[in-house]
DNA sequence: GGCTTAAGCTAACTATTCGTAAGTACGCAC
DNA sequence: GTGCGTACTTACGAATAGTTAGCTTAAGCC
């Protein structure tokens, strides 16, 4: 009665791994991967990828974002060690925020991922007027 | 005042096409990208990678996730056209879920991303434990 | 016949998170 | 002494996520 899957592949880390860590419901890579992937994490990868910025730049650059969660994602992303933070005691207040070098290492692959869905976003809303039609037809 | 910062690589589609459209807050791919990179998302794209699984399989392999939030996950990605239903009229009810090959291809660039912070989780936390040793000293 | 179980949802309710708007700090220009 | 600029921080209503209970309908048990 379950019949197991004829596993494709085993090409990744995942399967060689028995994929046990993510799956359980306590595993703290899941508390790096909510940031990474949150909403704002995301787009403050791809914004961060392409150099240094201040926080107001982040802030312009990135739309819809609330000063509220860019600050709070930033924070996340800093004790996760992706971010590096300066922070120049002057006033009014300077701070520039970059990947490290772990930042970049994952960053590179949250680009990957985001630029798929942006290459591919026609073939996902083609997929959506046929089903949308085929439901009515 | 604000020294662009000297665009390193220029080598990712994101950054010759000017990264316009997901730094947009209108644009129609942060709705997809949020559904990929949803907290339940991500496990039920890897889950899915190995095969085939009804709806049971895949709440008692997700370890954590709701019968609610599963739903509305696989039904996201089903309207996205990551995620194939199959439901068969009985009593009681049999669905399988397995991925398309658009799903497969986007899962792809998630199990990617959701292996490097598995694999590299060590370093974030070593880089954690440095840091508030670092405040602390 | 009546009771129980099964699988895949769904509605109603509650807890958590998010967004919006306002406030804080503080040195400088006027 | 009033206002500006930048990077936060706090308070509170709104949206979202999670929890629980229920629905369906056929088969298995007594």
């Amino acid at each position: 009665m379950n019949p197991k899957p004829p596993v494709a592949a085993r090409a990744s880390l995942s399967e060689a791994f028995e994929r046990g860590h993510l799956f359980a419901e306590a595993c703290p890579s899941r508390e790096v991967l909510k940031h990474v992937t949150s909403r704002w994490g995301v787009l403050v990868f791809i914004a961060l990828l392409t150099g240094t910025h201040r926080f107001s730049e982040l802030r312009k650059k990135i739309g819809g974002v609330s000063e509220r969660m860019l600050a709070q994602t930033l924070q996340w992303l800093e004790e996760d060690g992706f971010v590096l933070r300066v922070s120049y005691p002057v006033v009014p207040p300077h701070v520039e925020y970059s990947l490290t070098p772990l930042g970049e290492e994952a960053g590179a692959r949250v680009r990957e991922l985001a630029d798929w869905i942006e290459i591919n976003l026609p073939r996902v809303e083609e997929g959506r007027q046929q089903r949308s039609l085929a439901a009515q037809g």
